[in-house]
DNA sequence: CTAAAAAGAGAGCACTGCTCTTGCTTTGGA
DNA sequence: TCCAAAGCAAGAGCAGTGCTCTCTTTTTAG
C-alpha cells in the first residue's frame, strides 16, 4: 500500500498546478493581466513553456482559474469582515461588507480589475465562475434577509413597469423578501462596484481625496436605500 | 499663394492621422483594445508598420487618442440627450443623461471598456484626457445647479467626519452648491457607472433580464438621492 | 513485465511592438 | 533658383508572445 493515495504522479500534478497558479498570480499582481505571460511563468518555474500546456490548455484557462480564486478570495474577505461584526446592527454589517470589498480591491487591484474591470481580450467568463462570483451578493442578501425577519425593511414603492422584472428577480434571488428590497439590493450591489471601481481606476483622482469617509457615507446611504435602518 | 495653407504635406499628415484613428477605432470596436494591433492597422491602410510610428510614437499614444475621442463621443451623446429634454423637469433631464450614457455604452462596448473598464496594460491615463473625461460630470453638475437655483434641493445632512472633504470637493467642483448635494452627486456619478458596467460586463446575466426599467428606476432614485425632485 | 498514458524538452509557426538604416520627396531659407 | 534640412515611407531585424507538433523519458496500470 502506498502513502500517496493516487500515486506520486497525481500528487506532483497537484503541486505543479498550484505552483503555476502561484507564479501566475504573482505576475498578475505585479504587472496586470495583460502582461501575464505563459512563457514567463514557465521560465520562472524552470520549465519549458510547452510543458505548461499539460496543466492549462490555454492562457484563458489559466486566467479563468485565477478569476475563480480571486472571486473566492474577495468573498472570503467579505465574509470574514461580516462575521467580525455579526452581532452589530444590519447597517453596520452592510457597511463592513462594503468596506471589505473596497479594502480587498485596493489591496489586489489587478485581481479586482480582472474580475470586475472590463473582461480581458475577447474573453467571456465561463459558467464555472458563477458560484464564486455570487459570494458577496449572497452575503448582502443574507443581511437584508436578517433585517427583514428582524426589525423589518422600509422601502419605497416600485413603478408599475418594473413589477414583472422585480417579481422575477425576487423569485430567483430571495423569494422571502419584498420585491422593493430585492430591486434596491441588486442596484446597490452594482453601485457599490461603481464606487470601488472609480476609486481604483483613477476616476476619483483630483476629485475625491479623503476617500474612506466618502465611501463609508456612500455605502451607508446604499444601506438605507435597500431599507436597512 | 497656395490653396493649402500649411502646404500639402501638413494636409496629408492630418488625413493620414485621421485614417489611422478611424481604422484603429474600427478594430477597437470589432475586437477590443487588447487585440488592437498597430501592424494590422498599418496593413489595412496599405502602409508598412514602421511608417505608422511617424504619426503615433507608440501603441499607447494611439490608445490615448482613441480614449479622448471616446470621452468626447460619450459626452456629446449625453449632451444631445440632455438638450433634447432641456425643458423638462430636473429629474427627467438627469434620467435622460444617465440613459444616454447607458445607450452609448451598449452601442460602443469596447470603447466604454477602454475608458471606464480596467485601464489597459500598465497604462495610466495622461492629463490630456481630463477635460474630455469631465463632460458627463459637468452635465450632471449643471442639472443639479439648475435645480438648486430653481425649486431647490432636498439633501440629508452629512456626518461630521465627511465635512472637510465635502467642503473641499464643493470648492473644487461647484462652490455655489450645498456640500450635501455635491457629495451625493459625486457618489451618484460613480454609482451610475457601476450600473452601466455591471450590465455591460455581464454581471447582470441571469440576474437582471429586463434592464431598461430596472436602470431607469435606479437612476431615478439616484436623482432623488442628490436632492432633485 | 509490458503496453499505455502522462510528462517534459525542443523546434518551429505566425504574430506582436518597436528600432534602425536606407533611400526618396517635400519644404523653406540663401 | 538651388540646396541643405526635415519629413516620410519602406524594409530588415530584434525580442517577445501563444500555441502546436514531434520526440524522448518516466510513471502507471493490467
Amino acid at each position: 500500500m502506498s502513502s500517496t493515495p493516487q500515486g506520486a504522479r497525481a500528487r506532483a500534478r497537484i503541486e505543479v498546478t498550484a505552483a503555476i497558479k502561484d507564479e501566475a498570480r504573482r505576475q498578475l499582481a505585479a504587472e496586470g493581466a495583460a502582461k501575464l505571460s505563459l512563457r514567463a511563468v514557465a521560465r520562472e518555474l524552470g520549465m519549458v513553456s510547452s510543458a505548461l500546456y499539460r496543466y492549462f490548455p490555454s492562457r484563458d484557462e489559466l486566467l479563468t482559474a485565477l478569476i475563480i480564486d480571486a472571486y473566492n478570495s474577495l468573498g472570503e474577505a467579505a465574509e470574514a469582515a461580516h462575521d467580525a461584526v455579526a452581532d452589530a446592527g444590519h447597517v453596520r454589517r452592510w457597511i463592513a461588507v462594503c468596506e471589505a470589498v473596497r479594502a480587498w480591491a485596493l489591496g489586489h487591484p489587478h485581481e479586482y480589475a480582472l474580475i470586475y474591470g472590463s473582461p480581458v481580450p475577447g474573453y467571456t467568463a465561463p459558467q464555472t465562475t458563477v458560484p464564486a462570483a455570487a459570494r458577496v451578493g449572497l452575503l448582502l442578501i443574507a443581511i437584508v434577509r436578517d433585517a427583514h425577519q428582524g426589525p423589518g425593511l422600509t422601502n419605497s414603492p416600485l413603478p408599475a413597469d418594473l413589477h414583472p422584472e422585480a417579481d422575477r428577480m425576487t423569485a430567483d434571488l430571495a423569494p422571502d423578501l419584498p420585491p422593493e428590497a430585492v430591486t434596491a439590493l441588486v442596484a446597490s450591489w452594482a453601485q457599490l462596484y461603481g464606487l470601488v471601481g472609480f476609486e481604483l481606476f483613477g476616476q476619483f483622482n483630483r476629485v475625491v481625496e479623503d476617500r474612506e469617509p466618502f465611501f463609508r457615507h456612500a455605502v451607508e446611504r446604499l444601506a438605507h436605500g435597500v431599507g436597512l435602518k
